[in-house]
DNA sequence: AATTTCGGAATGAACGTTCATTCTGTTACC
DNA sequence: GGTAACAGAATGAACGTTCATTCCGAAATT
């Protein structure tokens, strides 16, 4: 954590070209060209290319948690939370375009399926704060009345559809779009 | 359209192959040999690699319609149109789980990228009936009062979501799930 | 203070592998 | 016997990774 420079060149670079090209269309001499590196240099940093991006993903899972939790409290009703959390994950998906699209990549590739088999079992990360928030509301019969996952799948579908169309460029989110996106979410999921 | 044996068995095993493993996971020779043919055969059928990719969308996306729009009446009311639909479609995921992935495979690659900006002007296939379905629930004031492309999004968003979860095996959705599937759905769009 | 030594960070050419595509000889059909 | 279909080996491009070498700044030595 003491060694920036290179270190965070590479991973930018990385992070930008696999967010706009794909994994294909980045290959290792590329990201180096673009960090201002050698080749050879990535190599003193990452061991490997699946290393490399799936140390990505930690960090922007690592990134965005505090984002969305930012100004959240545990106290406040059951919807107000969920209105919270959901508008906070839209609106960091809405300030960093690149990571969107880098955690939709990783999320459709093996690395992704394999990520996600071990969360529904044990897991840590931003699912937790979902999983517990989705679990009270289930107890709390505020919820449809669901299996957890479908549950999950429910509520984040729509947002990560309008994401998309955002990022894409065929709507563009203002503030009050945003609100009533969650908005449309909570009603999926409400009962 | 009159040369089914060899031709049919390429897409077969390049459908499985590209739905199981991804594009990556799927060369040329593999799957030549998954359809009992010579590599360079596929080459008589499918000029390349891409045009073998892109054929098999039109395939899947034919076959689609018809199924969706089998009993549907556009005389029915509004909500009985769009439950119908969805959960037909939903119906044909389940039915289709290789097809469902192969879908997705496409959709996150530079060909789903380009294929869709193209929809979004002017289109055909699926959409059209979904657009126009949409265009008329927003007029009826029926519908959120929102852009299309949201619409869209924020209705096809959780049926995707909850068909992953199925076909992945993290939920097993019932006669009974289906329909509360496609009516948190509905619940998503309706004003 | 100037000079030398030294560790390890950085480099990029080279390697081995994988893969889409092409080529070539063979088989099947009329 | 000629033509089209076919299988699979051959080809060459692209890529991830390695490694012998260079480079650089910080001790150590004078």
């Amino acid at each position: 954590m003491a060694k920036p420079d290179k270190r965070h060149e590479i991973m930018r670079a990385a992070l930008d070209l696999f967010a706009e090209q794909g994994f294909h269309g980045a290959p290792m001499a590329l990201i180096a060209e673009r960090a201002g590196v050698g080749a050879g240099t990535i190599y003193r940093y990452f061991e490997n290319r699946d290393i490399l991006i799936k140390e990505l993903f930690n960090e922007l899972e690592a990134d965005i948690l505090p984002f969305i939790l930012d100004g959240y409290s545990d106290q406040a009703p059951f919807r107000a939370r969920f209105i919270h959390l959901g508008s906070r994950l839209l609106r960091y998906f809405i300030q960093h375009p690149l990571h969107f699209r880098y955690l939709e990549q990783f999320h459709n590739s093996p690395y992704g399926v394999a990520h996600r088999r071990d969360k529904i079992l044990g897991n840590e990360g931003k699912c937790n704060v979902f999983k517990e928030l989705f679990e009270q509301g289930s107890a709390q019969q505020v919820l449809k009345d669901l299996p957890l996952p479908m549950l999950i799948a429910l509520a984040f579908g729509p947002l990560l559809g309008v994401a998309r169309d955002h990022i894409l460029g065929f709507v563009r989110l203002d503030e009050e779009l945003i609100i009533k996106t969650i908005e449309a979410c909570w009603d999926t999921v409400k009962r």
